[in-house]
This record gives structure tokens, C-alpha cells and sequence, in this order.
DNA sequence: TATTGTTATACTCTATAACTATA
DNA sequence: TATAGTTATAGAGTATAACAATA
């Protein structure tokens, strides 16, 4: 670990392009209505199907309270209904509307066309190239930041 | 535009290292008792030496009200000071304190020592390649978000 | 006893709008 | 008239702690 003055200009790339994915998405979002943290939840519902909240809190990496807060204000968009559970009369599953699954199906779209969009210039060569170094850093990544939660 | 799995599966990994990485500044923010707000303005101060609040909250993208916010919270911990403007009395240098110079000079040492850990395994040709692509990735992503606030 | 979810409370970050003091 | 910053107000997201209902 020398200072090599190209290491922290890869980092700064990373960070800039960190800051440039989110303002995209959280501006795609904001045009359907939904603010980033409830669209994270939703898509986690349109992905796996209907959740219990402890799930969603584990998945999202968040509290049982701010879980609350997510799917009220989901629910009263209508994105999402509580459904009593079958077998457990504590818990809710949390379940995606029409409405909420169109969003999901139209986040899905917008991610495939992203993709595509930064991705797709490259040849084959090229993109193996960078995911598999892209793999190491985030192997190296990793364990700066911990567990994962979630399934 | 046609469809490559791989490139789906690329940007998923981009958007993991953005999840990482982020999470990896804010343990380490957390850690010296300043949240990531905070420590962005705090990182504008020490890099570009005493700041009006208005060219503060043009550099990080933000209203000036939620830059008095953060202002304040600094002031409250010792990080910076309001300064009266030399020539303009309607406003203030924001001015890092000898704490607050530290706790730059600290995050710039976490900056290099994470670009070294995440990028110094790499030989020369592999990380120009890598640097290489990610450039044009972000040249793509740019006109998505619209123009860059800053200096 | 342990888990699920809610109520109560509080803090941070963000915004818009109205206002004061200066340019 | 325009700019720099504050006060006033509001809403989202987050957390911990105490509590109810159920396992």
C-alpha cells in the first residue's frame, strides 16, 4: 500500500459514479410518487412476494418502526395493502396492488434500459474485464462494512 | 440496446459497491460523531479553505436553510466557526477549527488508505483498463442527472 | 420467554416561504 | 432590486424504549 496516486483516482471515479446512480434513480422515482425508501421496500415486495414486516426490516437493514412508517405511507398511496397472516395472527404480509406491481414492473424496465444504457457500448471482452475487477474490489469491500442482512 | 444478462448483472455490482461504499463512510464518520452531512460540508471547509454559506450550498447541492442547519450543528461541536466576511457584512466565512482541520486531515488519511485497499492489489494495466471504463460509464451517466452543482 | 408490530418520543436532513440586513 | 442568511413551518427517514398481542 504504496500511495499510488491512479488508487485514489479510481476511488474518486467510484464515489462520482456512486453519487450519479443515485441521483438517477431517486429521480425516476420521485416522477412515480415514490421517494427512494419506500421504492426500496416496494421492490422488495414485488420481488419476493409478500413479506412479513420483521422481513422487510431485516432486508432493508432498518427498524421494526421504520418499517411502520414505510408501509403506511405505501399503503395510503396504495402501492401496498396488510394482509392478516395465515398461520401467525401477529404478523401482517405486506402485499404488493396492481398499482404496485406496475411500478415494480416499470422499475424493472427502467433498470434493464440503465443497463443497457451504460453497459451495452461495451464489448464482450471489455465488460468481463471490468465485472471481475469490479468483483475484487467488492470482495475487498466487503468486509470493511460487515454482515449483510438478509436472505 | 438488446438484452445482455451481463450487463444487468454489471450494474449490479455497481450498485452494490455504491451500497458498500456508503456504508463503509458511514461507520467510519459515525465513529469521530459527525453524520455524513456534516462531514460532506465539513470536507468542502477543509478542502477549499473558508466558505460563504451560499457557496456552500451550491458545492453540496442543498438549500441554504439546510446549510445554516448544518452549519449549526458544526458550531455545536466544535468543528467550525462563523466568521464575519471581510467586504460583505451580510455574510459569514464558515472556517474549520484546529478540530476540525484534524478530523480533515484524518478522513483525506481514510480516503487514501480505502484506495489503497481497494485498488492496490491491482497491477498498472488492470487498473488503467478499469479506470478507462468506468470513465466512459460515467460519461453516460452525466447527461442523465442533468448538470453538476459546484464550484 | 421470545417475537411481531405499534405508540411515544426525538433527532437529522431536507424543502419552501417570509423576513432582515446588506449590496 | 438582488443577495446572504435566519426564522417559521412541514414532512420524510431514522432510532430507542415501552407496550400489546400472540407464539
Amino acid at each position: 500500500m504504496e500511495d499510488r496516486p491512479a488508487d485514489e483516482h479510481a476511488l474518486d471515479r467510484l464515489l462520482e459514479a456512486t453519487l450519479l446512480l443515485g441521483r438517477d434513480m431517486e429521480l425516476d422515482l420521485a416522477s412515480q410518487g415514490l421517494t427512494p425508501s419506500r421504492a426500496h421496500l416496494l421492490w422488495q415486495v414485488g420481488s419476493r412476494g409478500p413479506c412479513t414486516q420483521a422481513r422487510l426490516a431485516s432486508a432493508l437493514g432498518v427498524s421494526a418502526r421504520t418499517v411502520t412508517g414505510l408501509v403506511d405511507g405505501l399503503v395510503g398511496t396504495g402501492h401496498v395493502t396488510r394482509e392478516p397472516h395465515p398461520g401467525d395472527r401477529r404478523a401482517v404480509l405486506v402485499t404488493s396492488t396492481a398499482v404496485g406491481e406496475q411500478v415494480h414492473r416499470r422499475m424493472a424496465r427502467g433498470k434493464r434500459g440503465l443497463a443497457g444504457r451504460l453497459f451495452g457500448t461495451l464489448d464482450d471482452d471489455a465488460l468481463a474485464a471490468w465485472t471481475t475487477t469490479t468483483d475484487g474490489i467488492l470482495d475487498r469491500l466487503r468486509p470493511l462494512v460487515g454482515e449483510d442482512r438478509g436472505p
